[in-house]
DNA sequence: CAGGAAAGTGAACGGTGTAAACCGTAAACG
DNA sequence: CGTTTACGGTTTACACCGTTCACTTTCCTG
């Protein structure tokens, strides 16, 4: 599948490689983010990065579009820890991978998802609508519905506008095979996702008691307070007590 | 009440005013908030800024401290325009306020609530822990229940971390009025601003469709998912018309 | 092999935060 | 009242930032 690419095609994609690693591992040193930097540590000039980026805003959204790449496959080993059809054991997992990558790795969720989104008018910016780890939550919420049946709106109830985002979504992939009667579960998750999201984000920026982040409390409600939700009933607190150890793990 | 302050005092408050003014200015004109730009708008060389801020940092603290009183004031006369006993009333129209300041002003919402909380060793930062619209908000929800008496976890049924702060939270001044059988209200206000931060801060990144963004169906959702755990089950829709309509105010 | 495109360099411009030395003036004090 | 101190301000300088332009080197290709 993988494409004979000329001499010139395959530096290139090792330089561009490497800008993406060294980014990152100035993130994680906790350095700024800078051109003149990346070009520093890969024993280049300044201005040689302008023949892989047009600008500072495209790197870091290329970067971002990495990271999220990368993010994913965490979330999803987190996943594959639990059995093949215990989907809801994987979700949970994947839920609390994702606060537990965020917490650690700070600088690089808030390339990555506490950036603005500007206008879209750059190339690379477009594949990051498409963002990886949207795909995969939804994709897991999608087996899950049909493992499960939980309650899903049906378009029509719902607001027209909304009714109109979810026939025609931004994400074109992996949704055009869910069938249009069946998209209000796009709208489930749109709502989890924000939950989600939301949280996080807060704990990553510190906006609480520091007590309380670290607990991961507040986090678990949000989680908890789904579960009925998506029809995790959890009789035996089997995915309570899981989220809890999730969670502890440090 | 006013202290009586000597003439240098008094100049050199005005002179922080000045500041904080020139400084929102910037941010609204879509400006970059930086130590020169506000230097050069005042008619002051930049390092004269460092007679009032040890850094560029501390002059961020001190602006977002400044923005936030004053969204306050402005989710305060939003609720204002509700009767005096509808407290759901004025609850929603503050909830609806506070997004719709934050999607007008976004650069100074990114600065007041979307900025990481460093360590906490200046001075103007501790004034910030006590924030301003946080004491609104949960001052609002403490009437709310004394009014409705929506149901209020018992400190004994919390988690240990969560109850111990909770008996001796960061915020000091109106909470220490709430009785410590009480204090479970305070669990029940951080999750539910937890909720409305996050929500809103997604909105304001963007990392989402802008349609849906747009609709405010994502933020009319959430609200909406927490009326039955503040007892306002609205029989009548009344609750829910305000919200929509609110939301619709451009 | 020649031509041309791609990759990389050097110098420069305007912007940023910040540190140090210095100066006049207004407040504070004996 | 006169002296001293401290405050508000300037000047200069340094190290960093993104970005542009003219130039050179390298390497692929027709």
């Amino acid at each position: 599948m993988t494409e004979t690419l000329t001499r010139r095609e395959r530096a290139r994609e090792a330089t561009y490689a490497e800008i993406v690693s060294t980014s990152r591992a100035l993130l994680r040193d906790g350095s700024e983010l800078s051109l003149r930097a990346v070009a520093g540590r890969m024993g280049i000039t300044p201005p040689a990065l302008y023949r892989y980026v047009a600008s500072y805003q495209e790197l870091v959204d290329l970067v971002a579009y990495e990271i999220d790449k990368s993010a994913t496959e965490e979330f999803r080993a987190a996943a594959a820890t639990q059995d093949e059809d215990d989907l809801a054991g994987q979700l949970v997992c994947a839920a609390v991978a994702f606060r537990r990558w965020a917490l650690r790795d700070r600088a690089e969720f808030m390339v990555a998802f506490a950036n603005p989104v500007a206008e879209s008018n750059c190339l690379r910016r477009e594949l990051l609508t498409a963002s990886t780890s949207g795909h995969y939550f939804n994709d897991l919420l999608v087996r899950l519905w049909r493992q499960r049946d939980f309650p899903r709106p049906d378009l029509d109830d719902l607001d027209p506008r909304i009714a109109e985002v979810m026939r025609d979504p931004i994400y074109p992939a992996d949704v055009s095979a869910i069938p249009a009667a069946d998209r209000g579960l796009l709208w489930v998750f749109q709502q989890a996702w924000a939950t989600l999201y939301g949280t996080v984000t807060l704990e990553v920026f510190g906006h609480m008691d520091p007590r309380v982040i670290d607990s991961g409390e507040l986090f678990a409600q949000m989680l908890l307070g789904w579960m009925p939700r998506l029809a995790i009933d959890d009789p035996d607190g089997h995915y309570t007590a899981l989220l809890r150890s999730e969670i502890a793990r440090d």
